[in-house]
DNA sequence: TCGATAGTTCGACTAATATCGAATTAATGG
DNA sequence: CCATTAATTCGATATTAGTCGAACTATCGA
């Protein structure tokens, strides 16, 4: 559990957020992220195992969506926000917007 | 060669979009219809084959971003803005704003 | 220090996806 | 009708991705 490497905005990549989004798991952590302001990993395991969720969470963090930091033995959550909005203008807005 | 189907707006789904995306070809595609108004498949085949190229143009096509139809023996595509607009606001121009 | 709790990592298995040559269909022009 | 051009479909193969149990690591509290 060595800490985590989250990418640099400069070097978040259009291919591979939309890999990231591409998968109904990762979409609906990313939307509930996006109302929560930060959320352990345990509250978005809907069913699903916790490996299962370990390696959705590492697609996340490195397309750039989401930042993941321990505290204590929960690690917590969040979309990185200000930074996609800054290097891709419009596209969590369009994806949070949505309907459903 | 029967009739291309082309998915209702109401039936396009974000995570088909997006996973149609996450490819390097399809974007490039993408991108360029953005400013080409339209296109015949053979001018978006950049040293790849035509059978790879029509496999992307079907993944694209379900997913509701681009529209075919046949002139002749040409096929000729086109990005689906206005759809796309409408149902997801942002979402393409957020894609096409970004630098590269 | 032990036990419980939260996540990660590993490995095996399965399912999807991409690639691309060859065969096929369809329209056009001569 | 035949040759050509444009693109799709088919099949085989290779790569990538998702799933999940089991083992592991780290932290906290009693």
């Amino acid at each position: 559990m060595r800490p985590y490497k989250h990418p640099d905005p400069s070097s978040f990549a259009l291919e591979r957020i939309f890999h990231a989004l591409s998968d109904p798991a990762r979409l609906e952590i990313v939307r509930h992220l996006a109302g929560v302001e930060q959320a352990a990993c345990g509250e978005l395991e809907f069913g699903r195992p916790k490996s299962s969720m370990s390696h959705h969470f590492r697609i996340l963090r490195e397309a750039g969506l989401v930042q993941t930091h321990a505290a204590g033995t929960t690690h917590l959550n969040t979309l990185r926000k200000k930074e996609l909005d800054a290097r891709f203008p419009g596209l969590l807005g369009a994806i949070l917007k949505q309907p459903r």
